[in-house]
DNA sequence: GATTACAGTGAACGACTGTACACTGAATAG
DNA sequence: CTATTCAGTGTACAGTCGTTCACTGTAATC
């Protein structure tokens, strides 16, 4: 659980001098994973200053030295996690070999992504519906996401001749099957995560067969 | 704003007697309704027992008359809403006329109930993914949702060889793919609908362009 | 070596929270 | 007509909240 904190304690023992930007940006990553770990089960409006700064080992007032409301830390915490995110987006971005092996390596790339982010993906699939002004920036950049993903569709041989809106059309209904597949990963109990990815490359090729035959109209 | 109370207190004028039962079932759906009128907002967690009762115009004590507590008034809440959800399955029952008839008016089927219950529908997309107690119930609801509609698929003659797995796959598809337009819907500006109504439609089109290219595995 | 900058402290505040308890008054049951 | 039920009242209490303010001790600067 939340032991982050006692564990960045530590730090004394190691014997290498840390200056006070490196003290002070320490302090400001416990916050950081302090609130990710409440996050866990709790929507991110229910969080109080004070906790956070008691789970970093420090005094409520001493929060203000870093951010000058929740809010700000939250925000903070969007782009953290959007980091993650783009972070996913650059591996996913393959050579366009066959249909097949992109839907199965796309998946196994969220799978993994996912697994290895947890709380940053809970972050962002809870807060993004969640209502607050975190919403909005986490929309903002899953429209740039989504868009990105729309110019590498461009590229595919099929699609050159979609015209942007379609294309756009296409990348949403990609992203809300991956938001999908990644809530169910969060949901899931241990050891469904094969049948979970199994059911993510059929929704993709499904998705996938329609193109050929699309008019626009 | 939250005036659905003081129309409430009129009851006083109209002559009819009421009583108590009914008078108590009213103060109940004041509660519900100031509940859903704070929601527009804020994400259920942050209400505040004291302000839902100040809102229907009883005294904080007097909630307990009604509810053991918070959850159990979200519980109540997820179950109206859902009745609202239910209607709109009812409603977007139709014979299977063709593909684009029955995809316009499905579309248009959920415009209509979106704009009508902007409440329930932001209520559920919120709290669907906001994690606590209520998530899971909505989860339950929402699976229920997307068995019915794999039931109908069923009937489809291009549908009557699939596995219900695969069937289960696509009505999770084309559930998704509604929830992004409802989330799009409830977040629009004015003069959005028809542009959003527009790429819905055009999604489900691409979704079930492929199913005559389907093959399991 | 003296001075400054500043992350973290600790007490205090007014506002708000859920809940316990004893109560009132009117609709209902006998 | 009397007794009971019960939705709603009002007071009170112990917690928690965000934020204020004056402070301390040490790393960084001159």
């Amino acid at each position: 659980m939340s032991n982050a904190v006692d564990i960045r304690r530590l730090e004394a023992v190691s014997e290498e001098p840390v200056s006070r930007q490196e003290r002070k940006q320490r302090t400001r990553q416990a916050l950081l994973d302090t609130a990710l770990d409440l996050l866990a089960d709790r929507p991110f409006a229910t969080l109080s200053l004070r906790e956070v700064a008691k789970g970093a080992g420090i005094v409520p007032t001493a929060f203000y030295r870093h951010f000058a409301s929740m809010e700000e830390l939250g925000v903070a915490l969007v782009e953290e996690a959007t980091r993650t995110l783009r972070g996913m987006m650059r591996s996913a971005r393959t050579d366009p070999d066959t249909y097949q092996g992109m839907i199965s390596a796309s998946v196994a790339t969220v799978h993994q992504f996912v697994r290895a982010h947890e709380d940053h993906f809970r972050f962002l699939t809870r807060e993004r519906y969640g209502g607050g002004p975190l919403a909005r920036s986490i929309a903002v950049e899953l429209r740039m996401f989504s868009g990105d993903l729309a110019i590498d569709l461009a590229r595919f041989a099929p699609l050159r001749a979609w015209s942007t809106e379609d294309l756009h059309m296409l990348a949403d209904l990609i992203v809300s099957a991956m938001i999908t597949t990644t809530v169910e990963l969060l949901e899931a109990r241990p050891g469904e995560d094969t049948k979970i990815t199994g059911t993510a490359e059929k929704r993709l090729r499904l998705i996938l067969l329609g193109i050929p035959h699309w008019k626009s109209a």
